[in-house]
DNA sequence: GAAATCCCTGGAGCGCGCTCCAGGTCAAGG
DNA sequence: CCTTGACCTGGAGCGCGCTCCAGGGATTTC
């Protein structure tokens, strides 16, 4: 089986190693597992996750959300409110989207006033 | 002329009163005229400001280009600084909104994969 | 003119999400 | 072996953007 080190672990998944040591603290990474003398060894599934972790985050689901959805992920029978979990997320994705997209028209209005004031 | 006291300026920009105040002490907000007894008094240009001040802080332009913006916007000879300075935050915020839009895909792509387990 | 609000200042504190450090242990190359 | 570099733990520290507080003065309302 394919396993990785701190250091490429972070590589690939392009957290830092004091991030992965602090997601595995608060929960959100299960306990990774050891080599004899107590150096972690990341599976490709541990990756698989971290990718997950890593678009949740790039769409700003704080930690303490994460947390939670990594602790239903424990449980088989919380499918239902895993999904729920997630779209409830995507929703607050769409309003920061279009919230951005707003205020992004009224930037580029200002913009374009000044270039009408000969900028 | 109209003026806004404190909390009215703050119901209608949106931001606390303590907010107002730290915007000011950072040089965001030019320092707000005052009554004789030292209370501060907004004018309708005051909260013209604070809307574009929202715009920039909805979009996640940080607090020293706020103020870097608002230091240019003394001196008259600076248009074309400050049109790029919204130029480029107007590239940042179209990269978090690509970022958000394709990370939102591969979330609802899980929250397919879900559906395909029978959720 | 008294009571009830509102506002002032300077500075401390906080919540989030890491990031760094000291003082050590482990692992791989020569 | 021995060196060199990666990794370990627990806990402190940090940058950002506010937010709150004490102790006091200003304003408005009746």
């Amino acid at each position: 089986m394919i396993t990785y080190s701190p250091a490429q672990a972070a590589e690939v998944s392009g957290f830092s190693i004091d991030t992965l040591r602090y997601y595995e603290r608060e929960g959100i990474l299960r306990p990774i597992a050891r080599t004899s003398g107590g150096h972690r060894t990341y599976t490709e599934d541990d990756l698989g996750w971290l990718d997950l972790v890593h678009c949740l985050r790039d769409t700003g689901m704080p930690i303490a959300d994460l947390k939670r959805y990594a602790e239903l992920s424990l449980d088989e029978a919380t499918l239902a409110a895993r999904v729920a979990l997630l779209e409830d997320h995507d929703r607050r994705v769409q309003e920061s989207i279009d919230t951005l997209r707003g205020q992004q028209e009224r930037l580029r209005e200002k913009i374009r006033w000044y270039r009408g004031q000969g900028v």
